[in-house]
RNA sequence: UCCCCGUUAGCUCAAUGGCAGAGCGUUCGGCUGUUAACCGAAAUGUUGGUAGUUCGAAUCUACCACGGGGAGCCA
């Protein structure tokens, strides 16, 4: 195992005389007159080790065996790099090959591919140039939002990730089910009898872990959840996941400004972190991917959110003069071409968009004295659209009460909800970020499929 | 789920009703402290599937599968 002060990333900043061993994949490998370059990459870092190996230091079988896709581990003396490339490079001594790899048969070849065909060899895709900065970004975001929230004193609250409440109304549910599919169980009247199924009664894969987060919250005052969501939806877009992760804190005491004033310090703590350890990746991404990305990064990080009511930005939409596509009107909801409009034209930055009509959105968002619009705010960012949702909730007990009846719900799976209301019930506010839709943000990666490891659409779960 | 586009060698793409092609990759040879090198040669195909039109289909038609873009739903 490789351990602290031995990857790629750490010899790199060795001094030149040092003895080093390495161990990594061959991403390239190149021969001249009797002597053989071999890059060797461990996942650590965006460079790659270039070994230097002398005619006669390995013995014809092994050196055969050196080719691109390989593992090796390599011994030698670090010394100074009179090529291009690289500062620095190992002088190879010994060299054992662990796996070898077919040259004709393995798929990664030294010139670029589309991300659609690295999408087929996701099992391979890792050792690519972009995935691999892809990947150590999302881990840098994923220690970053723990060390945001931890530094304020949150606490992290492990969420269910089954749930057998089916009241969220964020869209569809994947169903959790132990019952035999080829013979269900019914009841007299012909429905699926739950009552023989694993909880005994429906079960599912949560949407959201909002509602308990809002039972710590009114516990613990500062609370966030971070983890996998599952939608069923049936959608077919580069923005959407049927399985996707998500930060969702949850405040006491809050109110919409102070809601709004952490998801902007949320979102440039992010991606400051992000910039000051990931340099050399978002560099990459910049270079090969998409050649805003970095200005972009620094801009949002430094500039002031714009904030801006519903009824304003409607009011803003009304008189730009366009021809929607979906025309604009007081109560109809944001469309993809009037968030993209507000943060790309009017304002040029992140823009807050606050107190929606109550048709609109969800039950649980505290109704404003208009008796019209709700404390609800969407974070909407140029180029993605919506990045964060999020609200004040309605602590009211008999307010929240009459507008699940509103909405036409049923009360009795909201007993411990309204419960909250009834017994020390306080101000209390939050949101949800998706981690892959402000990773394709950072790394300006178009597609969502290509910021997840492993990703779930309609239609796919390979590997 | 709807609209549009696509599917040809390992990869990226040509060929618009008449002999299946190129570049890259791969293999072999040459040259070279190389960096997505360069020069020469070779191997590589059930043209996504099924059915149809036609003397003849990669090409036209229908259906299906998969992929991409846009929309809806949302994070």
């Amino acid at each position: 195992m490789l351990g602290p002060g031995g990857y790629v990333r750490d010899i790199l900043a060795m001094p030149v005389g040092s003895s080093v061993g390495i161990s990594g994949w061959v991403k390239t490998r190149r021969d001249s007159k009797g002597i053989h370059f071999a890059q060797v990459n461990d996942g650590s870092c965006m460079q790659d080790l270039q070994l230097v190996i002398d005619d006669g230091v390995l013995t014809a079988e092994t050196l055969a065996l050196v080719t691109t896709g390989a593992s090796v581990t390599a011994t030698g003396e670090l010394v100074a790099s009179p090529g291009a490339g690289q500062s620095v490079e190992l002088k190879v001594t010994g060299l054992a090959v662990h796996g070898g790899a077919d040259t004709v048969a393995y798929p990664l070849q030294k010139k670029g591919h589309t991300m659609e065909f690295l999408r087929d060899i996701a099992h391979l895709r890792s050792r690519s140039n972009t995935f691999g900065a892809v990947f150590r970004v999302r881990n840098a975001v994923s220690y970053a939002i723990h060390r945001f929230f931890q530094e304020r004193g949150f606490i992290y609250v492990h969420t269910p990730v089954i749930t057998a409440s089916d009241c969220e109304g964020a869209g569809a549910m994947f169903g959790v089910t132990t019952l035999d599919m080829q013979n269900v169980p019914r009841t007299q009247s012909g429905a699926i009898d739950f009552s023989q199924d694993f909880f005994g009664k429906p079960a599912y894969l949560t949407v959201s872990g909002q509602l308990e987060a809002e039972i710590f919250a009114l516990a613990f005052s500062n609370v966030y959840t971070f983890g996998p969501t599952f939608r069923a939806e049936n959608s077919n877009t580069p923005r959407h996941l049927a399985e996707f992760w998500m930060v969702e804190p949850e405040m006491a005491f809050c109110d919409l400004a102070g809601d709004m004033r952490l998801a902007e310090d949320f979102l440039k703590y992010v991606i400051r972190y992000v910039l000051d350890t990931c340099l050399a990746d978002i560099e990459f991404f910049t270079k090969r991917i998409d050649p805003t990305v970095l200005g972009t990064l620094e801009h949002v990080a430094s500039v002031d959110f714009e904030h801006v009511t519903y009824t304003e930005a409607v009011d803003i939409l009304e008189r730009a003069g366009r021809n929607w596509e979906f025309p604009v009107e007081w109560g109809c909801d944001l469309q993809a071409e009037h968030e993209r409009f507000l943060t790309e034209e009017t304002f040029k930055r992140p823009v807050i968009v606050t107190d929606y009509p109550k048709q609109i959105k969800a039950f649980y968002m505290r109704a404003n004295d208009d008796g019209k619009t709700v404390r609800a705010m969407d974070v909407l960012a140029p180029r993605i659209g919506e990045i964060i949702g999020g609200s004040q909730r309605e602590e009211r007990h008999d307010v929240l009460q009459a507008r699940i009846m509103e909405q036409g719900l049923d009360l009795e799976p909201y007993w411990w909800y309204l419960d909250l209301r009834r017994f020390g019930s306080v101000p209390h506010a939050g949101f949800g970020l998706g981690v892959e839709r402000i990773l394709m943000y950072l790394t300006g990666m178009k597609n969502i499929r290509d910021v997840i490891p492993f990703p779930r659409t309609p239609g796919s779960a390979e590997f």
